[in-house]
DNA sequence: TTAACTGGAAAA
DNA sequence: TTTCCAGTTAAC
C-alpha cells in the first residue's frame, strides 16, 4: 500500500477529516500535495495561549517529514486561527474526533521530548486545582529552550555506588521512625511522613541519605528547599554521600543555558536526584521514588505567577499520582503538614526524647505585656541583662547569632517626644534612615527630610522604635568593642561562618550556618514579629525562631527577648512544633479558616468582578465574602481604577468543586471576552 | 489572522 | 424560498 497523500486523505473523513489544501496565494501554482505520516498521523497538541477556554488539546495532521520528530513532549509550531503559536505535542494518535479539517503542523521546533507524560498530567491537575490554565503551569514547569545547549549531548552518569540501607538508617536513627522510613525507601516502598527535626539536626545530610536510600532502590528523588543558600547546602551533602554525577541542582538564578542543560540532564534520565527551589517540584525525574520539601512554611514556596501554585501542594499531588514517597520536613511545623497527620495521609517522624534533651535550652526574658502597658519605655530595653550576659559568656566558646526581625538601620522612625510615626510630607510614606551616615528619607518616594518637624507637636527630634539589623550590629559593635560583628541580610547574605568567636547579626531566613553551631542564639524584638495581623503570624514567628534556634551547637543557649507569657514563645521553650500546630489547626477549624476550609479570591476592576460573580455558579456550601476594595500596596499611590476582591469559602470536602466552578468561570469569561479577573485558590495570608 | 457561521435584507 | 453580504465567532 502506498503512503496516504493529502488528496487521498481529504476523501477519507474517518481517517483525517478534510485536510486543508495548502495553496500558495495568487498566481503561484498550487503546492505539491503534502504526504502525512503513515503511523499515527494525528498529533494532539497544547497551544501556548492565555485564553482559558482554549485550554484543551487540539488535533493537527503530521506531515510525513515530521513523522519521527513530532514525538509526544516535543515543542512544535502550529497555525492557530491564522497565527503561528508555540505548542507541545502531548500524544500521537491514529485518528481525530474533530469534525472539521485538520491543519498540518507547521514545524517541529525540536524533537527533544521536554514535556514528559507525567508532567503533562501533573500540569493538568495543578491547573485544575488552582483554576488556571495548563499553558501557565507549563511555563513554570518547562524551562525555555536553549538551542546550543540542546545540541551538546548530556554526559552519562558515573557508575553508582549503591549505599546500603544500613548507612542511611544510621544517619536517621536519632528520630523515632526515621530509620524505618529510609529502610522503606531503600526497599522500593513509598512511605509518607511529616518530619519535625530536632534542633541542631544536620538536615541536608539527612535528606542526602534519604535520596541515596531511594537511589539504592533504583529510583530518583526531588528535594525542594526555599532558597539558593539551602540548595548549596543540600548539593554539598549529596556530593559527600553519593559523590558527583548523580544529582543536579535546579535554581532560577543559574542563567538560561545552565538551567536548560541541568533540566535536560534530568529529562534525559542522566541525573535522577534533583535539589532545587520551588520550580524543581516539576522536574521530570525518571522513576521518581521520593519527593521532599524542607521548611514548607517558607513563603518562597508560594509561586508569584499565575496560577499561583504552592510547592507543597504540587509535591503532594505528584507523590500521590506517581506513587512516590513524600517527606515534609522542617524544624517548625505548618498547619498544612499537621493536617496530613490528622487525616492519616502521612506518618510522623519525631526526635527521640534523648535527642531533644541533648538539644538546647531556651529562655525568654524581657518585659511582659502588662509591664509594657504600664511603661511603654520598657520596650526600649532591647538587651535585657540575661541576653547581655549570654552573649558575653558565649563569646568565650564561639560565634553568637543575633536575629533582628527587620532589615536596614532605622526601619521606622517616630517623634521623639509624642511618638507619632514620622511620615513623609509629600506622600505620607514612612520615614527611614538607611545608615548612621545617611539622611532621613521617605521609604516610598525617597524624598529626603533633613529638618523633620513632627506634624502633631512640632518637635524636631526622632527616635527609632524599630531598629534594623544594621543599627543592631552598630550597637553591638560599641558594646563588645573587641569582637568581630558580622551582618547577614537582604542581598548580602553569608552562607557560613567559622567557629571563631564573633557576633553575627542576621534577619530571619538569612542566618548563616556556623561550623560546629552557635554558642548562643539571641532572638530580638519578638513582639515585632507577633505584631503583624495575619492568619499566619504566630506560625511564621515560631518558624523563624525555631530555624534560628536550631543553628545553636548541641547544648547551646537560646535567649528570646519578649513576653514570657506569650504562648508562641512558650512553644519555642518547650520545642513543641506539633502541639503548636495542633492548637493552631483547632483555632483555624473553629474560625472556618484553611486547612479545614478552602478559600479562594477573585480580584479585578469593579465591572470585571461584577461580571465574574454573575457568571460564577457557586458550589454547594459556598460563602461569598465581600467584595471589598483592595487597599493600595505600600509605596504605591492609589491606582486610577481601584481593584476589588471577593473571597469564597467552602468546607474542605468541597474544595475540588470550588476549583472547578472557578475554572469554569474563567473559561466562560474568556470565551465571552469579558475583562480579566485574577483567581487565587489558597491565597497566602488572608 | 481568517474561515466559517450568523442573521438580516434583497431578489425572485 | 434563495442568495448575498457584513459582522461575529471560534479557532484542530
Amino acid at each position: 500500500m502506498t503512503k496516504p497523500t493529502y488528496d487521498d486523505l481529504t476523501g477519507q473523513p474517518e481517517l483525517l477529516p478534510g485536510l486543508v489544501r495548502a495553496r500558495a496565494k495568487g498566481k503561484a501554482p498550487a503546492k505539491k500535495a503534502i504526504e502525512f505520516a503513515d503511523v499515527d498521523p494525528v498529533a494532539q497538541v497544547l497551544v501556548d495561549l492565555p485564553l482559558a477556554h482554549l485550554d484543551r488539546p487540539f488535533d493537527y495532521a503530521v506531515p510525513s517529514a515530521m513523522a519521527d520528530a513530532a514525538v509526544p513532549g516535543a515543542r512544535v509550531k502550529v497555525r492557530f486561527a491564522g497565527q503561528d503559536v508555540d505548542a507541545f505535542v502531548v500524544a500521537r494518535v491514529a485518528s481525530s474526533d474533530h469534525t472539521g479539517r485538520l491543519q498540518p503542523l507547521r514545524r517541529v521546533v525540536s524533537a527533544e521530548p521536554v514535556l514528559a507524560p507525567a508532567i503533562a498530567a501533573l500540569s493538568e491537575q495543578v491547573a485544575r486545582r488552582y483554576a488556571g490554565s495548563r499553558a501557565d503551569v507549563l511555563r513554570l514547569a518547562v524551562p525555555p529552550r536553549h538551542a546550543t545547549t540542546e545540541k551538546e549531548s548530556s554526559e552519562s552518569a558515573p557508575v553508582r555506588r549503591p549505599e546500603g540501607a544500613a548507612e542511611a538508617g544510621l544517619a536517621w536513627s536519632a528520630d523515632t521512625h526515621g530509620a524505618g522510613f529510609v529502610e522503606a525507601l531503600a526497599d522500593g516502598r513509598s512511605p509518607r511522613a511529616v518530619w519535625s527535626a530536632a534542633p541542631g539536626t544536620d538536615w541536608p545530610t539527612r535528606l542526602a541519605h534519604a535520596a541515596a536510600a531511594t537511589y539504592a532502590s533504583g529510583r530518583g528523588s526531588i528535594i525542594c528547599v526555599p532558597d539558593g543558600k539551602d540548595v548549596a547546602r543540600v548539593d554539598a551533602a549529596l556530593t559527600a554521600v553519593l559523590g558527583t554525577g548523580h544529582h543536579v541542582t535546579l535554581t532560577a538564578d543559574s542563567g538560561p543555558a545552565a538551567r536548560y542543560r541541568d533540566f535536560l540532564s534530568v529529562s534525559r534520565g542522566v541525573r535522577r536526584i534533583v535539589v532545587g527551589t520551588r520550580a524543581a517540584v516539576f522536574a521530570p525525574v525518571h522513576d521518581l521514588g521520593l519527593l521532599v520539601i524542607w521548611d514548607d512554611g517558607d513563603d518562597l514556596y508560594a509561586e508569584p505567577r499565575a496560577p499561583y501554585p504552592h510547592t507543597r501542594e504540587v509535591l503532594l499531588m505528584r507523590a500521590e499520582a506517581e506513587g512516590a514517597a513524600a517527606l515534609v520536613g522542617g524544624f517548625a511545623r505548618t498547619v498544612e503538614a499537621e493536617y496530613l497527620l490528622t487525616t492519616g495521609w502521612a506518618a510522623e517522624i519525631l526526635p527521640t526524647r534523648q535527642a531533644l534533651r541533648d538539644g538546647l535550652t531556651v529562655a525568654v526574658t524581657g518585659a511582659t505585656d502588662r509591664e509594657l502597658e504600664r511603661d511603654p519605655m520598657a520596650r526600649a530595653t532591647r538587651f535585657p541583662a540575661l541576653a547581655f550576659d549570654t552573649i558575653r559568656s558565649a563569646l568565650a566558646d564561639g560565634p553568637v547569632l543575633v536575629q533582628a526581625p527587620r532589615a536596614g538601620y532605622a526601619a521606622s522612625l517616630a517623634c521623639e517626644r509624642c511618638r507619632t510615626p514620622a511620615r513623609c510630607s509629600s506622600c505620607t510614606g514612612p520615614l527611614r534612615q538607611a545608615s548612621s551616615e545617611q539622611a532621613v528619607a521617605c521609604a516610598w518616594c525617597g524624598t529626603v527630610h533633613p529638618d523633620f518637624a513632627c506634624t502633631t507637636c512640632g518637635h524636631r527630634g526622632l527616635r527609632a522604635p524599630v531598629r534594623g539589623d544594621a543599627r543592631t550590629a552598630e550597637e553591638l559593635g560599641r558594646t563588645f568593642p573587641r569582637t568581630v560583628v558580622r551582618s547577614s541580610s537582604g542581598d548580602r547574605v553569608l552562607s557560613r561562618v567559622d567557629a571563631k568567636p564573633a557576633i553575627v547579626v542576621a534577619t530571619p531566613g538569612a542566618e548563616p550556618v556556623a561550623d560546629g553551631g552557635y554558642a548562643a542564639v539571641i532572638l530580638l524584638d519578638t513582639w515585632l514579629v507577633l505584631a503583624r495581623l495575619d492568619l499566619r503570624t504566630a506560625e511564621e514567628a515560631l518558624r523563624r525562631w525555631m530555624n534560628a534556634a536550631a543553628l545553636a551547637a548541641p547544648g547551646g543557649k537560646v535567649v528570646a527577648v519578649g513576653d514570657p507569657a506569650e504562648p508562641t514563645l512558650q512553644a519555642l521553650v518547650r520545642w513543641d512544633p506539633g502541639g503548636f500546630a495542633r492548637r493552631e489547626m483547632e483555632e483555624r477549624r473553629s474560625a472556618h479558616l484553611p486547612p479545614a476550609s478552602r478559600m479562594a479570591t477573585i480580584t479585578g476592576s469593579a465591572g470585571a468582578l461584577d461580571d465574574a460573580l454573575t457568571l460564577l455558579s457557586k458550589p454547594e456550601g459556598a460563602e461569598l465574602l465581600g467584595p471589598i476594595e483592595v487597599p493600595a500596596a505600600p509605596g504605591h499611590t492609589a491606582p486610577e481604577s481601584p481593584e476589588f476582591r471577593a473571597v469564597l469559602r467552602v468546607p474542605r470536602i468541597h474544595g475540588p468543586a470550588l476549583s472547578d466552578s472557578l475554572g469554569e468561570l474563567q473559561r466562560l469569561r474568556s470565551a465571552r471576552k469579558l475583562d480579566a479577573v485574577r483567581v487565587h485558590v489558597d491565597p497566602p495570608g488572608l
